[in-house]
DNA sequence: CGCCTTATTGAACCCCATCAATATCTGTGG
DNA sequence: CCACAGATATTGATGGGGTTCAATAAGGCG
C-alpha cells in the first residue's frame, strides 16, 4: 500500500515540449549566463562554433523538456525560470529530486540517457545545443569540465542536503528548510540575516513543494499555515511570501 | 517534534581514525582498484609519482575516516570494504547520505572541506594520498576529470534515486529496494535474474540500514520478518541473507 | 461574472515511531 | 568449553504525525 498517494498521470499531466525556437544566437556577449554558467570556460572562437548551433527557446511552465530515461539530443543553460528534476515510480509516485536555476547547465556527459526527467517548473527560457556539438568542444577543453564538474559537484551535496531532510526531519522542519532555502537563493544576502526579513515568490505550486519534500498538499498547506499563525511569515496571495521572522525560520527547520 | 529520534552521540559513537600506515605502494601494478578505478586514467611514470606519496591504510569498522565540515586533507581510493557517507542534524539525528565500495575515490576537487562524514561500515582498506599531490596531477591530467566527474555523476543519480525512495516508499518498498541494491552489486549477474536467487552478506547492521532508509532499527527488523515469514528471503544469522524469490522482492520495491 | 484550477480546512484512519521487554549474537575470561 | 556480559536484533503494545477522504474557499483566466 502506497505511503504517499500523490499520483501523477503520466502522459497528460503536462504539455510537452512543442519545439517554437525563436533566434539563434550567435551573441552569446549579451547572454546572462555568459560568465557564471559552463560557457564562460569557452573562448570566443569556441563560443562562436557553438552558437551557430544554439537555439533559445521559451517553454511554458509545465511543459516536458526530457522525459524519464529518454535519450539525450540537446543539452541547454538554464537562462530564466525553474526546472524540476523528477523521478516517478510504476505506479505513478512521483518525487522531485532536483531544482535548477539559472545559469545551471541541463544534462550529464558520458549518459546516453536521462536518469531524470525534466519540466519547466515556470516559464522557462534556455539556450540549447545539440549534444554532438558540445560534446567535441568537451573533449577539446578541459576548463568546460572543470565547470560541468563543480556543478555537478553542487548537485550532488544539494542532493545529499535533501536526502537529509527526507530521510530525518519533521514536516515543519522540512517546509520550514524549503522556505529558507528558496529565501537564500531569491536573495543570498539573507543568509547572513541583515534585517531578519525575506521577500520572494514561491516558484513552485504546493503540489510541487509536496513532491520535492515527500508530502502531501494539505500537509504543505497546513505547515504554512502554522508558520503564518506563527507570524514568522505572511502571505500575498498564495505565492508571494515575506519572511518577517528569518532566525525563527531557522530554528523551525531543525538546522 | 522530532519524527524520527535514532539520535547519535555525536563524539563518542564512533572511533577515531589513528594512521597506523602500513606500506607504501610502489606497486600500483597489483592494485585491484587499479583499471576501474579513477588512477587507472594515469599512465606509469604518473602513477608513480602518485603512489610516492601514497600510503595504504587498514581501518576498522565504525571509524570516523573525515568529519563532517572538516577539512579534507588526503583523498583515497577505497579498496575494500563499504563506506558510509552521513549527515547529521543540530540535534544529533543522522542519516547516511551515500553508500561507497571499491573502487569510489573519496574526497571531490574544488571542496576545502568536507560536506559529508566519512565512516567504515565494515573493515576498510584505502589507498590514500595527499591532497595537494592528487590536485596537481588533477590539474595536468584530462582523463582523470573525466572519470572523476564520471563517478560524481554516478553519485549524483544513485542520491536521486535515493530521494526517491525516502520521498516516495513505504517502509516494506524501502527495505525491498535496500536489499535489491545489495544484491545487485554484490552479483552484478542476480540483476538478469537467471536463478532468481541471490546470496550475500549486509554490509551494514540494522542501525545503519534504518539510517539509510530514514527509518527506525525496528520498522527494518520487522520489514526483514515480514519477507523471510513470506519466504521471499532466509537468514541464516542476521546479517547474512539469502534471496530466494528475487522477483517477488522486486515486485515489493515498488519499482 | 462563471468556470476551473489551486489552496485551505476539517475529520478519521493508519503506518511507523516510540517505549519496553525479550531474544540472539559476539567475544572475552575463567 | 561454557558462562557471562554488552551489543545487536526481534517482537509486542501504544500513540501520534501525516496521509487520506471530503468539503469549502480562494485565485486565475476566459
Amino acid at each position: 500500500m502506497a505511503l504517499n498517494t500523490h499520483y501523477r498521470d503520466l502522459n497528460h499531466g503536462s504539455k510537452r515540449l512543442d519545439i517554437h525556437n525563436s533566434n539563434v544566437t550567435n551573441l552569446c556577449q549579451s547572454c546572462e549566463a555568459r560568465h557564471n554558467g559552463v560557457c564562460g570556460a569557452l573562448d570566443d572562437s569556441e563560443l562562436f562554433r557553438l552558437s551557430r548551433s544554439a537555439v533559445n527557446k521559451t517553454i511554458a511552465a509545465g511543459t516536458q523538456i526530457q522525459r524519464e530515461s529518454e535519450a539525450i539530443g540537446t543539452y541547454a543553460v538554464i537562462l530564466r525560470g525553474i526546472v524540476k528534476l523528477t523521478r516517478v515510480l510504476a505506479d505513478g509516485r512521483q518525487q522531485i529530486v532536483g531544482l535548477q536555476h539559472p545559469p545551471d547547465f541541463l544534462g550529464k556527459p558520458f549518459e546516453p540517457n536521462s536518469k531524470v526527467g525534466v519540466e519547466a517548473a515556470s516559464e522557462v527560457k534556455i539556450c540549447a545545443f545539440p549534444k554532438v556539438a558540445f560534446d567535441r568542444l568537451y573533449a577539446e577543453k578541459s576548463d568546460l569540465e572543470h565547470r560541468v564538474l563543480k556543478q555537478t559537484s553542487r548537485e550532488l551535496d544539494d542532493a545529499r542536503e535533501w536526502m537529509l531532510a527526507l530521510g530525518q526531519k519533521s514536516a515543519a522542519e522540512k517546509v520550514a528548510s524549503f522556505l529558507l532555502m528558496i529565501a537564500k537563493d531569491s536573495d543570498p544576502e539573507a543568509e547572513t540575516g541583515s534585517t531578519g526579513q525575506a521577500t520572494f515568490d514561491l516558484p513552485l505550486s504546493r503540489a510541487d513543494i509536496a513532491d520535492f519534500l515527500g508530502l502531501t498538499t494539505e500537509t504543505v498547506s497546513r505547515q504554512i499555515t502554522r508558520l503564518r499563525e506563527a507570524a514568522i511569515i505572511e502571505l500575498k496571495g498564495s505565492r508571494h511570501i515575506v519572511v518577517r521572522d528569518l532566525p525563527a525560520l531557522f530554528e523551525r527547520s531543525g538546522g
